[in-house]
DNA sequence: TTCAGTGCAAAACTTTTGCAGTTAT
DNA sequence: ATAACTGCAAAAGTTTTGCACTGAA
């Protein structure tokens, strides 16, 4: 299965029409293979059609990630950010709220936990860009000397 | 320990003073035991601190956060929202991206995935709120049929 | 003292909405 | 055909910033 039979089944499914628009938002999401910006994805996809609104993108984002083709990602204040869900390479990310250091995880630090609150609470943890916030070991360390900036 | 002395002596760990600003968002932020927005705490806390202003929340609130008294929580879009750190009271939440809805699980569905990336990673994860999202029971079971709106 | 913190005001940025025209089904 | 989707334009909402003044240490 291709691609665009991927997002044409994916939409299909939930209800949702397949327009180039949507195809073009998609294909940009996964070209950048980092988690992206509202606006960053906006850019990029403007340039293959050019007519694009920002409104657009947003109500596609939230489209998409109803139908289950892109994680919108935890944040904490910032805005928001998304990527392509890939089930190949499941991990997550640990973000530090001092520094704003981040670094992956592999995913099965969490996927025992994931697939516990499946069972006991049938609810389906996305766990393709898991994001988890706290402290790292230089921060925690420096905690009582300096004061750190992100 | 009272409520002012800890808030006194994290604050100062961390090399930030301590102000009466500080002091009143605080017990506001304790007062509102639920998740609360940026825009209610600036409302409560204004009626004791008339002069207040909403950029001076911000500036608190991040760092009361650094300083390790409130957590603030991840979203996915919305605009920030955080609680006082509660050690007594650890749990998460689980936000469904389909219908919005949120339930609690209990802290020992997490916490040894919280200890293991300690050991691993020496990181530490903010536990006391966790929240992950995902898609609950209800709209797994509807997506081949309907499409819900939050 | 002195430098971190505050209020004020303005700006920047992000997200949402209504509506009329367009298009996928 | 018809309901969903889009672009446009405007508004609403959120967060940040510079600066002069104040106050905690």
């Amino acid at each position: 299965m291709s691609c665009g039979d991927q997002l044409a089944s994916d939409l299909r499914r939930g209800g949702y029409r397949v327009t180039p628009q949507r195809a073009v938002i998609l294909e940009t999401i996964a070209h950048l293979d980092r988690h992206s910006s509202v606006n960053e994805v906006f850019e990029l996809a403007k340039v293959r059609l050019p007519g694009l609104d920002i409104a657009t993108v947003y109500r596609t984002l939230e489209t998409l990630h109803k139908a289950g083709l892109v994680d919108l990602l935890s944040t904490s204040g910032d805005s928001m950010r998304f990527s392509l869900r890939d089930r190949s390479n499941r991990h997550g990310h640990m973000h530090c709220r001092i520094c704003g250091m981040e670094f992956e995880i592999p995913a099965d630090c969490f996927s025992k936990m994931i697939d516990e609150i499946k069972t006991q609470y049938d609810f389906m943890v996305d766990g393709d860009h898991l994001t988890l916030g706290g402290i790292c070991g230089d921060c925690r360390h420096d905690t009582l000397t300096r004061k750190t900036k992100s």
